[in-house]
RNA sequence: UCCUCAGUAGCUCAGUUGGUUAGAGCGGCGGACUGUUAAUCCGUAGGUCGAAGGUUCAAGUCCUUCCUGAGGAGCCA
C-alpha cells in the first residue's frame, strides 16, 4: 500500500521534472507526426531564407537533433538571435529527416528564445579547439562533444563503482577528509587551519601553537582513507571508500592532481591473491559497464581523440592480467639487452620507463607485480618470510602506468610495530590504527584506485586535467 | 622541483641572416543561395607580437629576468 503510493508521487514528480522531451529519446522514437517540446543549447545553424536547420544539444546524449525552421513562417529578428551557444525550447512535430544524416527531425511550429549567446564574444566555435584552450573555459567545455562525452562516462563509472560494490555486498565507507594522521606519510598535505596568518599564536619556544587552532592540533586534508578502511573492514567485513583525496606535491604532469577521487576498497579475510582477482575483476566490470552502456560516446572519443580506444578497452576486459612478482621482473628487465636511462636491479624502485616497457613492449598486456623490497613500500604492508619483501601490489595499465597500488596488510602486531619504530614514525599517533591488530587482527587486503586515472584509460584522453570538470593543479584553482 | 619547447587577430598557426605599412585559414560581421550536415560562394572588420628591462640607426626576430602553458623526469593514484 504504501510502496503504491510512493511510486504514484514519483511518477508524478518525474513528469513535473520532464517537462520537455529528452533528446536521447526522441531520436530513438518513431512515433512520427507527434507534438514534442525540447529544450537545448544551439551547436550551429545554417540555411538560406527559405528554411534553416539549427543542430540542437540537449546534453542527454552526444548527437544533436536537427530543428528544421520554415525561414519565412519566422520573426527575422528572432532567428539572427538563434546563434551557437544560445539555449532556445522548440515545440514542433518529430518528423523522418528528408535529408541525409539523421534519421528523425523536428519541424518546428514555435521557437522560444531563453539566452542569447552573442557570436561576436562566445568563445566556443563551430570548429575544434585544443585542448588547452577548453581547460582555460572550464566553465564553457562541457559544452562541447568531447567534454560532454568525457561528463557523461565519469558519472556511468562512478555509478557502475557503487553499484558492482553494492552487489558484492561491500558497504560504502566515508572516511574523513580533514585528518590529524599523516599516516602514509605519501608526500606533502594541504595544511586545514583557522589561525590567522599574519597574527599566528606562538608557544614558548617560538614554533606555531596548534593547540589554538580550531581542532586544538594540526590537521590538514586526506591524503589517503586507507587506515580508516582498515578499521571499518575489521568490523563490515568489505568495504571501500570513494571520496576525494589532497595532494600538495608539485607535480607538473598529465597524470597527477592536487585533488583527485580515490577509491579504497579494503577486505577482511582477502590475501594478496585475493586482492588481485578483486582489482582484476572490478576494472574489467568497469570498463565492460562502460562498452555496455556508453558506446555513443566512446564511438566519438574513439574517432576523434583515440583511434584504438574500443579496441583497447576490449582487449583488456578479454585478457587475463599478467601476474608476476618484482623479482622476475626486474630479471625480464635485466634479460630484454634494452638500454635504460635508469638502471635495473634489485632493491632499486621500476622508473615509469621500466614499467612502460614490461606492459607496452615485453607483454602487450595489464600486469600486476608483487612482492616489492619492503624498503620501497609502506610500512603497513603485508612482510614476507624471507625477511626483504612485502606483499604489495602494483596494477599497470598500458598509457597510463600504475593504476592500481595495494597490498596484503601487516596484521601482527609485533611486526608492525617493530616496523612503525624501524621508520621512526609517531607510534603513538597511531594507537588507534595498531588497536586494530591487538584486538581481533585478521588477516585483510585492499587497493587504492585512482579516479581519474580510470577515466584516462576508458575516454582515451590524454591529460588527466580533462577528465576532471575543474581540475586543481600547481598554481591553477580557477573556477 | 629539474630538463626541453612554446606564448603573434576570437581560435589554430606562418613570419627568412634583425630592415618599409605584421600575414593565412577558420570563426565574426555584411551579402548571395529552396534541404543543409564543422554547408557553399562573394565581400569585410579585427593585432600593446605574454610582461618588464637591455643591445642596436632599427627588435615579432638578439640578450636578461619574470609570468603562463605544454611535454619529459621525480613523487604517486
Amino acid at each position: 500500500m504504501y510502496f503504491c503510493t510512493y511510486i504514484h508521487i514519483h511518477i508524478i514528480i518525474k513528469k513535473n521534472i520532464m517537462n520537455r522531451s529528452v533528446i536521447k529519446d526522441l531520436l530513438k522514437s518513431t512515433e512520427y507526426e507527434s507534438k514534442v517540446l525540447v529544450k537545448g543549447w544551439v551547436r550551429t545553424k545554417r540555411g538560406n531564407n527559405t528554411v534553416a536547420f539549427v543542430a540542437l544539444n540537449d546534453g542527454s546524449i552526444i548527437h544533436n537533433l536537427q530543428i528544421v525552421i520554415d525561414v519565412p513562417s519566422f520573426d527575422a529578428e528572432l532567428l539572427r538571435r538563434i546563434n551557437t551557444g544560445a539555449c532556445i525550447g522548440v515545440k514542433g512535430s518529430l518528423v523522418e529527416s528528408k535529408g541525409q544524416g539523421q534519421k528523425v527531425e523536428v519541424i518546428a511550429d514555435t521557437v522560444e528564445l531563453y539566452g542569447e549567446a552573442d557570436p561576436e564574444v562566445y568563445p566556443l566555435q563551430k570548429k575544434g579547439h585544443s585542448f588547452e584552450f577548453l581547460r582555460e573555459i572550464a566553465h564553457l567545455r562541457v559544452r562541447t562533444n568531447t567534454f560532454g562525452a568525457v561528463f557523461r562516462i565519469r558519472h556511468a563509472m562512478a555509478f557502475a563503482i557503487h553499484k558492482y560494490f553494492n552487489d558484492m555486498g561491500y558497504f560504502y565507507l566515508h572516511a574523513p577528509i580533514i585528518t590529524a594522521s599523516d599516516a602514509e606519510g605519501a608526500g606533502e598535505m594541504f595544511r586545514v587551519s583557522t589561525l590567522d596568518p599574519d597574527n599566528l599564536p606562538l608557544t614558548e619556544d617560538k614554533k606555531v601553537d596548534y593547540s589554538k587552532d580550531f581542532f586544538g592540533k594540526a590537521t590538514n586534508l586526506t591524503v589517503s582513507g586507507q587506515l580508516e578502511g582498515e578499521l571499518a573492514a575489521l568490523a563490515l567485513g568489505g568495504v571501500y571508500t570513494f571520496g576525494p583525496t589532497f595532494r600538495a606535491e608539485n607535480s607538473n604532469t598529465p597524470r597527477h592532481l592536487a585533488e583527485f577521487w580515490m577509491i579504497e576498497p579494503e577486505v577482511a579475510f582477502n590475501d594478496i591473491n585475493d586482492n588481485m582477482n578483486l582489482a582484476e575483476d572490478f576494472l574489467k566490470y568497469l570498463i565492460n559497464y562502460a562498452l555496455e552502456n556508453c558506446l555513443d560516446d566512446l564511438e566519438f572519443l574513439n574517432s576523434m581523440v583515440d583511434k584504438e580506444l574500443i579496441e583497447r578497452l576490449k582487449f583488456v576486459v578479454n585478457n587475463k592480467f599478467i601476474r608476476m612478482s618484482y623479482e622476475g621482473a626486474i630479471e625480464i628487465l635485466l634479460a630484454s639487452g634494452h638500454k635504460f636511462e635508469f638502471p635495473v636491479s634489485w632493491g632499486l624502485d621500476l622508473q615509469a620507463e621500466h614499467e612502460r616497457y614490461l606492459v607496452e613492449k615485453h607483454f602487450k598486456c595489464p600486469v600486476i607485480l608483487t612482492d616489492y623490497p619492503r624498503e620501497i613500500k609502506a610500512f603497513y604492508m603485508k612482510q614476507n618470510d624471507d625477511k626483504r619483501t612485502v606483499r604489495a601490489m602494483d596494477v599497470l595499465f598500458p598509457r597510463i602506468g600504475e593504476i592500481i597500488g595495494g597490498s596484503q596488510r601487516e596484521e601482527n602486531f609485533d611486526k608492525l610495530l617493530a616496523r612503525i619504530r624501524e621508520l621512526g614514525m609517531p607510534e603513538k599517533e597511531l594507537w588507534w590504527y595498531l588497536d586494530t591488530r591487538r584486538y581481533g587482527t585478521v588477516t585483510h587486503s585492499g587497493f587504492g584506485l585512482g579516479f581519474e586515472r580510470l577515466l584516462l584509460f576508458v575516454t582515451g584522453m590524454a591529460n588527466i586535467r580533462d577528465v576532471i570538470p575543474f581540475p586543481r593543479t600547481p598554481k591553477n584553482a580557477e573556477f
